[in-house]
DNA sequence: ATAAATTTTAAGAGTAATTTCAGCTTTATT
DNA sequence: AATAAAGCTGAAATTACTCTTAAAATTTAT
Protein backbone atom coordinates (compact mmCIF):
# COMPACT_ATOMS: atom_id res chain seq x y z
CA UNK A 1 0.00 0.00 0.00
CA UNK A 2 1.59 3.16 -1.12
CA UNK A 3 0.53 6.50 0.07
CA UNK A 4 1.36 9.88 -1.16
CA UNK A 5 0.90 13.10 1.61
CA UNK A 6 1.13 16.13 0.29
CA UNK A 7 0.88 18.39 3.27
CA UNK A 8 3.04 21.48 4.31
CA UNK A 9 2.66 21.01 8.05
CA UNK A 10 5.60 18.56 8.75
CA UNK A 11 4.52 17.26 11.72
CA UNK A 12 1.38 16.22 10.22
CA UNK A 13 2.64 14.74 7.73
CA UNK A 14 4.85 12.50 9.87
CA UNK A 15 2.12 11.16 12.00
CA UNK A 16 -0.25 10.50 9.01
CA UNK A 17 2.70 8.99 7.48
CA UNK A 18 3.37 6.86 10.94
CA UNK A 19 -0.20 5.61 11.15
CA UNK A 20 -0.13 4.52 7.54
CA UNK A 21 2.91 2.58 8.31
CA UNK A 22 1.82 1.03 10.89
CA UNK A 23 -1.22 -0.84 9.31
CA UNK A 24 1.92 -1.82 6.84
CA UNK A 25 1.88 0.65 3.87
CA UNK A 26 4.36 2.84 3.05
CA UNK A 27 3.88 6.80 2.31
CA UNK A 28 5.89 9.53 0.40
CA UNK A 29 5.49 12.96 1.95
CA UNK A 30 5.54 16.17 -0.10
CA UNK A 31 5.55 19.36 1.37
CA UNK A 32 4.44 21.56 -1.25
CA UNK A 33 2.34 21.85 -4.43
CA UNK A 34 4.14 22.02 -7.37
CA UNK A 35 6.52 18.47 -6.37
CA UNK A 36 2.90 17.50 -4.77
CA UNK A 37 1.20 17.54 -8.74
CA UNK A 38 4.52 16.28 -10.06
CA UNK A 39 4.06 13.09 -7.71
CA UNK A 40 0.22 12.99 -8.07
CA UNK A 41 0.81 12.50 -11.95
CA UNK A 42 2.22 9.17 -11.85
CA UNK A 43 -0.75 6.53 -11.06
CA UNK A 44 1.38 4.63 -8.77
CA UNK A 45 -0.09 5.83 -5.61
CA UNK A 46 -2.69 3.78 -4.05
CA UNK A 47 -4.50 6.95 -2.88
CA UNK A 48 -3.86 10.53 -2.04
CA UNK A 49 -3.82 12.92 1.34
CA UNK A 50 -4.12 16.15 -0.18
CA UNK A 51 -3.92 19.37 1.66
CA UNK A 52 -5.70 22.26 0.75
CA UNK A 53 -3.60 24.97 1.31
CA UNK A 54 0.09 24.49 0.05
CA UNK A 55 2.76 26.64 -0.74
CA UNK A 56 2.70 26.86 -4.77
CA UNK A 57 0.08 24.92 -5.33
CA UNK A 58 -3.59 24.63 -3.59
CA UNK A 59 -4.81 21.32 -3.34
CA UNK A 60 -8.04 22.60 -5.44
CA UNK A 61 -5.79 22.89 -8.28
CA UNK A 62 -3.89 19.74 -8.06
CA UNK A 63 -6.97 17.98 -8.01
CA UNK A 64 -8.00 19.57 -11.20
CA UNK A 65 -5.50 18.91 -12.74
CA UNK A 66 -4.59 15.32 -12.51
CA UNK A 67 -8.09 14.60 -12.77
CA UNK A 68 -8.12 16.65 -16.07
CA UNK A 69 -5.34 13.85 -16.96
CA UNK A 70 -7.69 10.86 -15.99
CA UNK A 71 -5.43 9.93 -13.24
CA UNK A 72 -8.06 8.78 -10.93
CA UNK A 73 -6.09 7.95 -7.23
CA UNK A 74 -8.51 8.26 -4.83
CA UNK A 75 -8.48 11.56 -3.02
CA UNK A 76 -8.49 12.02 0.62
CA UNK A 77 -8.68 16.14 1.16
CA UNK A 78 -7.18 17.48 4.73
CA UNK A 79 -8.73 21.55 5.52
CA UNK A 80 -8.84 23.94 7.91
CA UNK A 81 -11.52 25.46 6.46
CA UNK A 82 -15.05 23.49 7.03
CA UNK A 83 -17.31 25.22 4.71
CA UNK A 84 -19.90 23.47 3.35
CA UNK A 85 -19.18 25.52 -0.18
CA UNK A 86 -15.35 24.33 -0.13
CA UNK A 87 -16.63 20.88 0.55
CA UNK A 88 -18.68 20.90 -2.66
CA UNK A 89 -16.15 22.56 -4.56
CA UNK A 90 -13.10 19.51 -3.75
CA UNK A 91 -15.87 16.85 -4.45
CA UNK A 92 -17.14 18.70 -7.70
CA UNK A 93 -13.65 18.45 -8.93
CA UNK A 94 -13.25 14.86 -7.66
CA UNK A 95 -11.73 14.39 -4.42
CA UNK A 96 -13.11 11.12 -2.74
CA UNK A 97 -13.72 12.22 1.14
CA UNK A 98 -12.88 15.66 2.59
CA UNK A 99 -11.38 15.70 6.44
CA UNK A 100 -12.03 18.88 8.21
CA UNK A 101 -8.90 19.57 10.37
CA UNK A 102 -8.51 18.79 13.42
CA UNK A 103 -9.81 15.39 13.25
CA UNK A 104 -9.04 12.37 15.56
CA UNK A 105 -6.55 9.83 14.10
CA UNK A 106 -9.18 6.90 13.91
CA UNK A 107 -10.92 9.13 11.60
CA UNK A 108 -8.12 9.53 9.32
CA UNK A 109 -7.64 5.85 9.35
CA UNK A 110 -11.13 5.35 8.67
CA UNK A 111 -11.30 7.26 5.88
CA UNK A 112 -8.88 6.37 4.21
CA UNK A 113 -9.71 2.77 4.34
CA UNK A 114 -12.98 3.96 2.93
CA UNK A 115 -12.01 5.51 0.34
CA UNK A 116 -9.30 3.03 -0.66
CA UNK A 117 -12.04 0.16 -0.50
CA UNK A 118 -14.24 1.81 -2.39
CA UNK A 119 -11.74 2.25 -5.22
CA UNK A 120 -10.60 -1.68 -4.75
CA UNK A 121 -7.29 -0.49 -4.91
CA UNK A 122 -5.57 -1.56 -1.73
CA UNK A 123 -2.45 -3.51 -2.18
CA UNK A 124 -3.53 -7.01 -1.72
CA UNK A 125 -6.31 -6.37 -4.58
CA UNK A 126 -5.63 -7.96 -8.17
CA UNK A 127 -5.02 -5.54 -10.84
CA UNK A 128 -6.16 -5.97 -14.37
CA UNK A 129 -5.97 -5.87 -17.81
CA UNK A 130 -7.36 -7.50 -20.91
CA UNK A 131 -6.30 -11.60 -20.32
CA UNK A 132 -3.81 -10.65 -17.08
CA UNK A 133 -4.50 -10.17 -14.06
CA UNK A 134 -1.61 -9.23 -11.27
CA UNK A 135 -1.56 -10.26 -7.66
CA UNK A 136 0.24 -7.80 -5.48
CA UNK A 137 0.74 -10.69 -2.86
CA UNK A 138 2.03 -13.29 -4.95
CA UNK A 139 3.73 -10.98 -7.29
CA UNK A 140 2.49 -13.92 -10.10
CA UNK A 141 0.64 -13.09 -13.28
CA UNK A 142 -2.38 -15.13 -14.35
CA UNK A 143 -3.96 -15.48 -17.83
CA UNK A 144 -6.00 -18.08 -18.33
CA UNK A 145 -5.47 -19.87 -15.47
CA UNK A 146 -1.73 -20.42 -15.55
CA UNK A 147 0.37 -18.56 -13.82
CA UNK A 148 4.02 -17.37 -13.52
CA UNK A 149 5.81 -15.84 -11.03
CA UNK A 150 7.30 -12.50 -11.81
CA UNK A 151 10.50 -11.05 -9.86
CA UNK A 152 10.20 -7.72 -8.16
CA UNK A 153 11.17 -5.60 -11.41
CA UNK A 154 9.44 -7.66 -13.74
CA UNK A 155 6.20 -6.84 -11.19
CA UNK A 156 6.70 -3.62 -10.59
CA UNK A 157 7.38 -2.89 -14.53
CA UNK A 158 3.93 -5.16 -15.07
CA UNK A 159 2.46 -3.27 -12.18
CA UNK A 160 3.11 0.57 -13.87
CA UNK A 161 2.13 -0.51 -17.24
CA UNK A 162 -1.41 -1.97 -16.15
CA UNK A 163 -1.83 1.30 -13.87
CA UNK A 164 -1.07 3.01 -16.60
CA UNK A 165 -3.30 1.37 -18.72
CA UNK A 166 -4.38 3.43 -21.82
CA UNK A 167 -1.28 5.70 -21.45
CA UNK A 168 2.31 5.75 -22.55
CA UNK A 169 4.78 5.31 -19.80
CA UNK A 170 7.58 7.48 -20.34
CA UNK A 171 11.11 5.37 -20.05
CA UNK A 172 12.11 8.46 -17.74
CA UNK A 173 9.32 7.38 -15.21
CA UNK A 174 9.87 3.87 -15.10
CA UNK A 175 13.82 4.25 -14.79
CA UNK A 176 12.64 6.74 -11.65
CA UNK A 177 9.65 4.85 -10.36
CA UNK A 178 11.85 1.61 -10.79
CA UNK A 179 15.08 2.20 -10.45
CA UNK A 180 15.29 5.37 -8.04
CA UNK A 181 15.55 8.82 -8.92
CA UNK A 182 19.44 8.81 -8.65
CA UNK A 183 19.94 5.31 -10.14
CA UNK A 184 22.17 5.55 -12.83
CA UNK A 185 20.47 2.76 -14.63
CA UNK A 186 20.57 3.21 -18.82
CA UNK A 187 17.70 2.25 -20.77
CA UNK A 188 19.04 -0.84 -21.82
CA UNK A 189 18.36 -2.09 -18.12
CA UNK A 190 14.45 -1.27 -18.96
CA UNK A 191 14.50 -2.55 -22.32
CA UNK A 192 16.63 -5.93 -21.24
CA UNK A 193 13.34 -6.16 -18.68
CA UNK A 194 10.94 -5.38 -21.38
CA UNK A 195 11.82 -8.25 -23.14
CA UNK A 196 12.23 -10.70 -20.17
CA UNK A 197 8.41 -9.75 -19.39
CA UNK A 198 7.64 -10.19 -22.88
CA UNK A 199 8.88 -13.50 -22.71
CA UNK A 200 6.49 -14.23 -19.87
CA UNK A 201 3.46 -12.83 -21.15
CA UNK A 202 4.24 -14.70 -25.00
CA UNK A 203 4.68 -18.35 -22.09
CA UNK A 204 1.32 -17.29 -20.67
CA UNK A 205 0.14 -17.18 -24.17
CA UNK A 206 -1.54 -13.69 -23.43
CA UNK A 207 -3.44 -11.26 -26.16
CA UNK A 208 -1.55 -8.55 -24.32
CA UNK A 209 1.74 -6.66 -26.21
CA UNK A 210 4.18 -4.20 -24.41
CA UNK A 211 4.69 -1.92 -27.25
CA UNK A 212 6.73 0.90 -27.91
CA UNK A 213 6.93 4.22 -28.36
CA UNK A 214 10.47 5.40 -29.73
CA UNK A 215 12.18 7.79 -27.87
CA UNK A 216 9.12 7.86 -25.54
CA UNK A 217 8.22 4.70 -23.28
CA UNK A 218 6.00 1.90 -23.88
CA UNK A 219 2.84 0.95 -22.91
CA UNK A 220 -0.05 -2.05 -22.95
CA UNK A 221 -2.59 -2.78 -26.12
CA UNK A 222 -4.24 -6.21 -26.07
CA UNK A 223 -4.32 -7.43 -29.52
CA UNK A 224 -7.38 -9.03 -31.38
CA UNK B 1 10.80 27.84 -19.92
CA UNK B 2 9.98 29.79 -22.14
CA UNK B 3 9.26 33.75 -21.61
CA UNK B 4 8.36 36.59 -24.28
CA UNK B 5 8.98 39.78 -22.89
CA UNK B 6 7.51 42.82 -24.64
CA UNK B 7 8.80 45.66 -23.18
CA UNK B 8 10.49 48.98 -24.73
CA UNK B 9 13.43 50.28 -22.43
CA UNK B 10 15.74 47.73 -23.84
CA UNK B 11 17.78 48.05 -20.83
CA UNK B 12 14.96 46.89 -18.20
CA UNK B 13 14.29 44.20 -20.50
CA UNK B 14 17.87 42.88 -20.35
CA UNK B 15 17.62 42.92 -17.14
CA UNK B 16 14.46 40.94 -16.74
CA UNK B 17 16.08 38.15 -19.58
CA UNK B 18 18.89 37.89 -17.06
CA UNK B 19 16.71 36.83 -14.35
CA UNK B 20 15.21 34.51 -16.49
CA UNK B 21 18.11 32.71 -17.64
CA UNK B 22 19.30 32.75 -14.53
CA UNK B 23 16.81 30.15 -13.46
CA UNK B 24 17.31 28.01 -15.94
CA UNK B 25 14.71 29.48 -18.59
CA UNK B 26 14.89 31.45 -21.99
CA UNK B 27 13.48 34.55 -22.61
CA UNK B 28 12.75 36.37 -26.24
CA UNK B 29 12.28 40.10 -25.99
CA UNK B 30 10.29 42.15 -28.29
CA UNK B 31 10.58 46.04 -28.51
CA UNK B 32 7.37 47.36 -29.86
CA UNK B 33 3.83 47.01 -29.46
CA UNK B 34 3.21 45.51 -33.25
CA UNK B 35 5.80 42.30 -32.83
CA UNK B 36 4.54 42.09 -29.46
CA UNK B 37 1.50 41.09 -30.11
CA UNK B 38 2.88 38.98 -33.56
CA UNK B 39 4.66 36.72 -30.67
CA UNK B 40 2.21 36.56 -28.41
CA UNK B 41 -0.38 35.60 -30.90
CA UNK B 42 1.50 31.79 -31.13
CA UNK B 43 0.90 29.90 -27.65
CA UNK B 44 4.32 28.60 -27.45
CA UNK B 45 5.40 31.04 -24.23
CA UNK B 46 5.04 29.83 -20.71
CA UNK B 47 4.44 33.46 -19.73
CA UNK B 48 4.51 36.39 -21.12
CA UNK B 49 5.76 39.53 -19.59
CA UNK B 50 3.84 42.88 -20.99
CA UNK B 51 4.75 46.37 -20.26
CA UNK B 52 1.29 48.87 -20.81
CA UNK B 53 3.56 51.45 -22.38
CA UNK B 54 4.71 50.19 -25.54
CA UNK B 55 5.08 52.11 -28.99
CA UNK B 56 2.79 51.28 -31.36
CA UNK B 57 0.54 49.39 -29.78
CA UNK B 58 -0.17 49.37 -25.97
CA UNK B 59 -0.34 46.66 -23.66
CA UNK B 60 -4.36 46.29 -22.57
CA UNK B 61 -4.81 46.22 -26.37
CA UNK B 62 -2.61 43.44 -26.86
CA UNK B 63 -3.47 41.43 -23.38
CA UNK B 64 -7.28 42.65 -24.99
CA UNK B 65 -6.53 41.08 -28.39
CA UNK B 66 -5.11 37.94 -27.84
CA UNK B 67 -7.69 37.08 -25.04
CA UNK B 68 -10.30 37.70 -27.30
CA UNK B 69 -8.30 34.91 -29.93
CA UNK B 70 -8.11 32.87 -26.83
CA UNK B 71 -4.32 32.73 -26.27
CA UNK B 72 -4.42 31.80 -22.37
CA UNK B 73 -1.05 32.28 -21.55
CA UNK B 74 -0.19 33.67 -18.13
CA UNK B 75 0.41 37.44 -18.30
CA UNK B 76 2.43 39.36 -16.08
CA UNK B 77 1.70 43.04 -17.18
CA UNK B 78 4.26 45.64 -15.77
CA UNK B 79 3.27 49.64 -15.32
CA UNK B 80 4.74 52.89 -14.18
CA UNK B 81 1.14 53.69 -13.08
CA UNK B 82 0.39 52.32 -10.38
CA UNK B 83 -3.46 53.90 -10.36
CA UNK B 84 -5.88 51.18 -8.51
CA UNK B 85 -7.57 51.53 -11.77
CA UNK B 86 -5.45 50.97 -14.35
CA UNK B 87 -4.89 47.66 -12.26
CA UNK B 88 -8.35 46.61 -11.91
CA UNK B 89 -8.52 47.10 -15.54
CA UNK B 90 -5.53 44.79 -16.19
CA UNK B 91 -6.52 42.09 -14.49
CA UNK B 92 -9.93 42.23 -15.01
CA UNK B 93 -8.93 41.70 -19.34
CA UNK B 94 -6.85 38.47 -18.39
CA UNK B 95 -3.95 39.69 -17.08
CA UNK B 96 -2.40 37.14 -14.07
CA UNK B 97 -0.30 39.90 -11.71
CA UNK B 98 0.12 43.63 -12.36
CA UNK B 99 3.79 44.60 -11.39
CA UNK B 100 4.10 48.70 -10.67
CA UNK B 101 7.65 49.67 -11.44
CA UNK B 102 10.29 50.33 -10.15
CA UNK B 103 10.30 46.36 -8.66
CA UNK B 104 12.76 44.88 -6.82
CA UNK B 105 14.40 41.74 -8.30
CA UNK B 106 13.22 39.63 -6.17
CA UNK B 107 9.74 40.60 -6.08
CA UNK B 108 9.39 39.71 -9.92
CA UNK B 109 10.97 36.65 -9.91
CA UNK B 110 8.05 35.58 -7.15
CA UNK B 111 5.35 36.85 -9.29
CA UNK B 112 6.64 35.24 -12.46
CA UNK B 113 6.83 31.61 -10.43
CA UNK B 114 3.17 32.28 -8.83
CA UNK B 115 1.55 32.90 -12.08
CA UNK B 116 3.69 30.06 -13.83
CA UNK B 117 2.40 27.89 -11.13
CA UNK B 118 -1.01 29.06 -11.00
CA UNK B 119 -1.62 27.65 -14.80
CA UNK B 120 1.18 25.05 -14.65
CA UNK B 121 1.09 25.41 -17.95
CA UNK B 122 -1.05 22.38 -18.97
CA UNK B 123 1.48 19.84 -20.59
CA UNK B 124 -0.54 16.61 -20.55
CA UNK B 125 -3.42 18.17 -21.37
CA UNK B 126 -5.63 17.02 -24.43
CA UNK B 127 -5.39 19.54 -27.08
CA UNK B 128 -7.76 20.31 -29.69
CA UNK B 129 -8.80 21.81 -32.90
CA UNK B 130 -11.64 21.03 -35.52
CA UNK B 131 -12.00 17.37 -35.12
CA UNK B 132 -8.93 16.54 -34.29
CA UNK B 133 -8.06 15.67 -30.61
CA UNK B 134 -4.51 14.89 -29.82
CA UNK B 135 -3.28 13.14 -26.73
CA UNK B 136 -0.12 13.87 -24.84
CA UNK B 137 -0.87 10.64 -22.79
CA UNK B 138 -0.52 8.73 -26.01
CA UNK B 139 0.69 10.49 -28.45
CA UNK B 140 -2.52 9.99 -30.59
CA UNK B 141 -4.54 11.69 -32.45
CA UNK B 142 -8.27 11.14 -32.56
CA UNK B 143 -10.93 12.08 -35.13
CA UNK B 144 -14.27 10.88 -34.83
CA UNK B 145 -13.79 7.95 -32.81
CA UNK B 146 -10.26 6.33 -34.71
CA UNK B 147 -7.10 6.86 -33.35
CA UNK B 148 -4.01 6.97 -35.02
CA UNK B 149 -0.59 6.89 -32.99
CA UNK B 150 1.99 9.63 -34.29
CA UNK B 151 6.03 8.92 -33.92
CA UNK B 152 7.93 11.57 -31.73
CA UNK B 153 8.09 14.18 -34.83
CA UNK B 154 5.17 13.82 -36.08
CA UNK B 155 3.41 14.34 -32.99
CA UNK B 156 5.76 17.47 -31.99
CA UNK B 157 4.49 19.08 -35.23
CA UNK B 158 0.92 18.35 -34.71
CA UNK B 159 1.20 19.77 -31.23
CA UNK B 160 2.97 22.76 -32.21
CA UNK B 161 0.08 23.56 -35.13
CA UNK B 162 -2.98 23.23 -32.86
CA UNK B 163 -1.15 24.96 -30.06
CA UNK B 164 -0.59 27.95 -32.70
CA UNK B 165 -4.24 27.42 -34.68
CA UNK B 166 -5.46 30.35 -36.23
CA UNK B 167 -1.34 31.67 -37.02
CA UNK B 168 1.16 30.56 -39.06
CA UNK B 169 3.97 28.80 -37.81
CA UNK B 170 6.96 29.62 -39.23
CA UNK B 171 9.33 26.71 -40.84
CA UNK B 172 11.83 27.92 -39.06
CA UNK B 173 10.13 28.23 -35.49
CA UNK B 174 9.16 24.19 -35.90
CA UNK B 175 12.70 23.84 -37.10
CA UNK B 176 14.41 25.30 -34.07
CA UNK B 177 11.68 23.49 -31.58
CA UNK B 178 11.45 20.39 -33.08
CA UNK B 179 15.05 19.59 -34.56
CA UNK B 180 16.75 22.11 -32.47
CA UNK B 181 18.57 25.32 -32.47
CA UNK B 182 21.69 24.35 -33.92
CA UNK B 183 20.50 21.54 -35.92
CA UNK B 184 21.40 21.67 -39.76
CA UNK B 185 18.18 19.97 -40.88
CA UNK B 186 16.61 21.61 -43.79
CA UNK B 187 13.32 22.84 -44.92
CA UNK B 188 13.21 19.69 -47.02
CA UNK B 189 13.32 17.88 -43.54
CA UNK B 190 10.33 19.47 -42.11
CA UNK B 191 8.45 18.67 -45.84
CA UNK B 192 8.91 15.09 -45.29
CA UNK B 193 6.92 15.37 -41.96
CA UNK B 194 4.42 17.89 -43.12
CA UNK B 195 3.77 14.98 -46.17
CA UNK B 196 3.39 12.36 -43.39
CA UNK B 197 1.13 14.34 -41.11
CA UNK B 198 -1.12 15.20 -43.67
CA UNK B 199 -1.21 11.18 -44.39
CA UNK B 200 -2.61 10.32 -41.48
CA UNK B 201 -5.05 12.84 -41.07
CA UNK B 202 -6.18 12.13 -44.42
CA UNK B 203 -6.54 8.46 -43.44
CA UNK B 204 -8.54 9.84 -40.05
CA UNK B 205 -10.79 11.59 -42.93
CA UNK B 206 -9.57 14.67 -40.88
CA UNK B 207 -11.41 17.99 -41.48
CA UNK B 208 -8.26 19.43 -40.96
CA UNK B 209 -5.95 20.32 -43.27
CA UNK B 210 -2.44 21.75 -43.33
CA UNK B 211 -2.18 24.42 -45.44
CA UNK B 212 1.12 26.33 -46.45
CA UNK B 213 2.10 29.55 -46.71
CA UNK B 214 4.92 29.65 -49.19
CA UNK B 215 8.45 31.18 -47.71
CA UNK B 216 6.68 31.57 -44.14
CA UNK B 217 5.62 28.73 -42.96
CA UNK B 218 2.15 26.38 -42.34
CA UNK B 219 -0.91 26.74 -40.05
CA UNK B 220 -3.90 24.40 -39.72
CA UNK B 221 -7.39 25.35 -40.86
CA UNK B 222 -10.68 23.79 -41.38
CA UNK B 223 -12.49 22.29 -44.25
CA UNK B 224 -15.92 22.94 -44.66
C1' DA C 1 29.95 -21.25 1.91
C1' DT C 2 27.40 -22.67 -1.73
C1' DA C 3 23.73 -22.56 -4.71
C1' DA C 4 20.05 -20.12 -6.75
C1' DA C 5 17.95 -16.20 -8.27
C1' DT C 6 18.20 -11.60 -9.73
C1' DT C 7 20.27 -7.82 -11.94
C1' DT C 8 23.59 -5.67 -14.89
C1' DT C 9 26.34 -5.40 -18.88
C1' DA C 10 27.57 -5.76 -23.53
C1' DA C 11 27.37 -6.83 -28.35
C1' DG C 12 25.19 -7.96 -32.60
C1' DA C 13 20.89 -8.21 -35.08
C1' DG C 14 16.68 -6.23 -36.22
C1' DT C 15 13.61 -2.54 -37.18
C1' DA C 16 11.45 1.90 -37.23
C1' DA C 17 12.48 6.70 -37.60
C1' DT C 18 14.70 9.97 -40.17
C1' DT C 19 17.15 11.89 -43.91
C1' DT C 20 18.14 12.37 -48.60
C1' DC C 21 17.23 12.79 -53.24
C1' DA C 22 15.03 13.05 -57.61
C1' DG C 23 11.22 13.93 -60.18
C1' DC C 24 6.88 15.99 -60.14
C1' DT C 25 3.27 19.63 -59.02
C1' DT C 26 1.85 24.02 -57.73
C1' DT C 27 2.27 28.95 -57.43
C1' DA C 28 4.07 33.37 -58.60
C1' DT C 29 6.23 36.50 -61.88
C1' DT C 30 7.28 38.35 -66.27
C1' DA D 1 2.53 31.13 -71.90
C1' DA D 2 7.04 30.55 -70.32
C1' DT D 3 10.06 30.44 -66.63
C1' DA D 4 11.57 30.15 -62.11
C1' DA D 5 11.00 29.24 -57.40
C1' DA D 6 8.96 26.69 -53.76
C1' DG D 7 6.76 22.84 -52.12
C1' DC D 8 5.25 17.90 -52.33
C1' DT D 9 5.96 12.97 -52.24
C1' DG D 10 7.61 8.23 -52.92
C1' DA D 11 11.57 5.39 -52.65
C1' DA D 12 16.08 4.42 -51.18
C1' DA D 13 19.70 5.07 -47.98
C1' DT D 14 21.16 5.96 -43.55
C1' DT D 15 20.95 6.46 -38.72
C1' DA D 16 19.71 5.57 -34.23
C1' DC D 17 16.84 3.22 -31.17
C1' DT D 18 15.29 -1.10 -29.52
C1' DC D 19 15.41 -6.14 -28.96
C1' DT D 20 17.47 -10.27 -27.69
C1' DT D 21 20.69 -13.14 -25.83
C1' DA D 22 24.38 -14.79 -23.20
C1' DA D 23 27.47 -14.19 -19.81
C1' DA D 24 29.25 -11.71 -15.80
C1' DA D 25 28.35 -9.65 -11.44
C1' DT D 26 25.70 -9.17 -7.54
C1' DT D 27 22.36 -10.31 -4.16
C1' DT D 28 19.60 -13.50 -1.57
C1' DA D 29 18.44 -17.82 0.33
C1' DT D 30 19.79 -22.36 2.10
Amino acid sequence: MKILIIEDTKSLAKTLADIIQESGGTADIVLDGISGLEYARSSIYDAIVLDVMLPGMDGFQILNQIRKEKVNTPVLMLTAKSEVKDRVHGLNIGADYYLTKPFEIAEFSACLNAILRRKDSGVNDVIQFGDLSLSPASHEVTCCGRSIRLNSKEYELLRLLILNKNNIVSKELILSKIWGYDSDATDNNLEAYVSFLRRKLHLLSSKVAICVVRKVGYYLEEKV
